[in-house]
DNA sequence: ATCACCCGGGG
DNA sequence: GTGTACGGGTGAT
């Protein structure tokens, strides 16, 4: 049967692009798409005089969230090319427009109930179920595709290309046009379905397109000829806390090309890129490039457009600063304990599975339901703020996200039989999930409402402090507990505890397991116990740790691989006695390392910090390494976009000019010496992190190490 | 001492 | 087309 494998929309026709029998070809049909109108119904005329408009209608249209249907003006467009500016002049006089943002390819899909990845029948029409789990995803060609320039080290775009793989075939040693044009005729001939790379938007794509340039050669991976790349500027933006660098993305007519250097596909593969396409009815190209939040917020635009709930246009939003009373009721977060300092055995970790959407699901937090019109004088009411909620009806968010739970679950049970496409599915959708919650609070969401963020938070507040009484109640007691999880100590049944809290508070606590020992750090300057730091190793033999050194990503793999063994010398305990029996190994562990920093002997190669860069160079007020990386390589040409990483080693941490503080990774050479001392004192410190509840902070450490080494700190100068 | 700046999540 | 708040760390001033 045939599938849709891709839609597009240009001059003012949609193609879709079908699968069948091995071959994809392309069906134009014309459209006109719609944008909506909010407007005194009289003006129906004026407005059809617009030279864009084809067509306008009156239809009944919810505006907003939790309304009633009213008339509006639904206006068909010939061309979409000038939707913004149309848009602007509407608005200008006072309207509303609706739908602004909604690509005709989507609006398409939509009306016609299709999705990418649907199995049609012989008229193009759906033969399939959007939300079923149990289709069967086409059979896609799918090719590898990868670039290499003559240099390795430093590729740039003025290096030639050196060799040219796609699927199991090699082009190289030949003019450059030649491998470019071989590479054209390839595509055409093996006509893949998928075209797969690996940090293709970021470097082969834009690369290969202005090689074909300079060496005059025709470059055609679509199954039409490509747009000319168009200015490709990659963006940098605000996402989880930090700066994330994301590249223009190259997309190909009839073609797929798909980056695996993104987040959906990394923690989805094609599988749940395909599962994801589905659901969201966005064509698997954008998809894959966007973040989770943003495919969160596609579900929720699908299911909203579907209840006839019109998308306002949301342009210049321009930066809203929170008012301090606003910040005052906002940063109440979830509950996080002080965990109980020390090394323990003998405990049980439970966590509730997916916390905060189970809350909005079974609490029915929607921006539309809380602190609704109707029943203000509700019973209901969200802890801590007494906000009343919606008993009329259930929130546009509920609606999508329990199916989403419901989804996740039915992979999640396939995945236990083994299937790794089901695990891949079960992934993606949980991040959706994670996500969920936290766009709930961003001030530009198109569903969001700080007041249902709040009203979350304050739930799982009050269920883990419910969790708490329930064990404490039967016998438990609390080591640790951060938002969702909990950590327990007891002669009870934890399975017990689990469902008692489960059948109370209507969500799921699962028990994770038992820990032969658990390791609680405090805080490296005083006594209090870590909020977020600790180790341990679970009875189904695996180390389970957070917050220290190992997890960071900017960490030299030196330090990291020191930390790695000293765990792994403490793997072999089962008891605490045990593992303090284990520290003479680890400290010997501690003695390898920093006899290696101290002779000069350890790689530099993998004593390089990678951070990844806030702001550009001239707004860094503090000049640190970080600041020190991007001079040097500015120095050398090399422009970094924020979020882009950046490596160093320390070379002088003590010298007066901070730029030779450190050296950037590009420059290190076979003469390039690292700071001894400075390593030695990190190294000392990844140490403490594990040791310091054992007694050895880095000073008793010195000790220790410097005395089995017969050394002395001169011998470092 | 205080401020600037980095990182974190799961399997 | 872009979750927050916050704790924990290091390093500069």
């Amino acid at each position: 049967m045939p599938h849709l494998l891709d839609i597009d929309y240009r001059d003012g026709h949609i193609i879709l692009w079908i699968m069948h029998a091995g071959k994809c070809t392309p069906h134009r049909i014309r459209y006109q798409p719609r944008i909506y109108l909010e407007c005194p119904v009289h003006n129906r005329h004026l407005i059809s005089t617009l030279p864009q408009v084809r067509q306008v209608r009156v239809e009944q249209k919810i505006t907003s969230l939790g309304q009633e249907p009213q008339d509006v003006l639904a206006l068909s467009l010939d061309d979409w090319s000038e939707v913004f500016g149309l848009a602007d002049i509407l608005e200008q006089r006072g309207w509303k427009a609706y739908n602004v943002d909604l690509p005709p390819a989507r609006q398409f899909l939509l009306e016609r109930g299709l999705f990418p990845m649907a199995r049609l029948d012989w008229h193009l029409h759906l033969d399939d179920d959007q939300q079923t789990t149990g289709y069967t995803a086409p059979e896609l060609n799918t090719l590898h595709l990868d670039v290499t320039p003559r240099s390795v080290k430093n590729p740039c775009f003025s290096d030639p290309v050196k060799e040219i793989r796609l699927g199991a075939d090699i082009l190289e040693n030949m003019p450059e046009a030649d491998m470019i044009e071989g590479l054209s005729s390839l595509v055409k001939e093996t006509d893949p379905d998928v075209i797969l790379t690996c940090g293709g938007d970021s470097f082969q794509l834009p690369y290969l397109y202005h090689r074909a340039l300079e060496a005059g050669a025709s470059l055609q991976l679509g199954r039409q000829q490509d747009d000319p790349p168009r200015q490709n500027k990659g963006r940098s933006y605000f996402s989880y806390g930090r700066i994330i660098y994301k590249p223009g993305g190259y997309l190909l007519r009839g073609r797929l090309h798909i980056d695996e250097q993104t987040f959906i596909v990394r923690e989805g593969g094609m599988r749940g890129l395909i599962d994801l396409g589905r659901i969201t009815g966005i064509p698997l190209q954008q998809l894959s490039r966007l973040s989770p939040g943003s495919a969160v917020t596609a579900l929720q635009v699908d299911r909203a457009l579907k209840d006839g709930v019109l998308v306002p246009w949301r342009r210049n939003l321009s930066e809203n600063f929170k008012t301090a009373e606003e910040l005052l009721r906002a940063d109440r977060g979830a509950l996080i304990l002080e965990s109980r300092v020390g090394v323990y055995e003998n405990i049980a970790e439970m966590d509730f599975t997916s916390l905060f959407p189970h809350i909005m699901v079974t609490r029915n937090i929607s921006p539309e339901t809380v602190l609704c019109d109707c029943c203000p004088d509700s019973p209901v009411r969200v802890p801590f703020t007494g906000y009343n909620i919606c008993q009329q009806r259930v929130g546009l968010i509920p609606r999508v996200i329990g199916p989403l739970i419901k989804r996740r679950m039915t992979y999640k049970r396939m995945a236990e039989s083994g299937s790794q496409e089901h695990q891949m599915m079960q992934n993606v959708l949980k991040w959706l999930l994670v996500t969920s919650f936290g766009y709930m609070g961003f001030n530009k969401a198109r569903f969001g409402r700080i007041e249902c963020h709040e009203s979350i938070t304050a739930y799982a507040r009050e269920i883990l402090l419910q969790t708490m009484e329930l064990a404490q109640d039967t016998g438990f007691e609390i080591l640790h507990g951060i938002v969702d999880s909990l950590w327990v100590r007891g002669s009870g049944d934890p399975r017990e505890l689990c469902d008692l809290v489960s059948g109370t508070v209507g969500i799921p606590l699962e028990l994770k397991g038992h820990y032969h020992w658990i390791v609680f750090p405090s805080n490296r300057h005083n006594r209090a116990g870590a909020m977020n730091r600790y180790f341990g190793l679970m009875k189904d033999g695996k180390l389970k740790v957070r917050g220290i050194e190992l997890r960071r990503r900017d960490t030299p793999e030196f330090i990291r691989r020191l930390q790695h063994d000293m765990l792994e010398k403490m793997k072999c305990a089962r008891t605490v006695d045990e593992l303090y029996d284990t520290i003479p190994c680890v400290l010997d562990v501690v003695r390898r390392y920093a006899a290696e920093i101290t002779c000069g002997n350890a790689d530099p190669g993998e004593l390089v910090f990678t951070t990844h860069n806030r702001y550009r160079l001239e707004d860094y007020r503090q000049k640190g390494n970080q600041a020190a990386a991007l001079y040097q390589l500015q120095e050398e040409g090399v422009e970094v976009q924020p979020g882009q990483a950046v490596q160093y080693i320390h070379t002088d941490h003590t010298s007066r000019y901070y730029h030779n503080r450190v050296k950037v990774a590009e420059l290190i050479d076979p003469d390039t010496v690292y700071d001894k001392k400075k390593y030695y004192d990190i190294t000392l410190r990844a140490a403490e992190s594990i040791l310091r509840p054992f007694g050895y902070d880095r000073y008793v450490l010195d000790d220790v190490v410097m005395g089995s080494e017969q050394m002395r700190v001169e011998d470092f100068y």
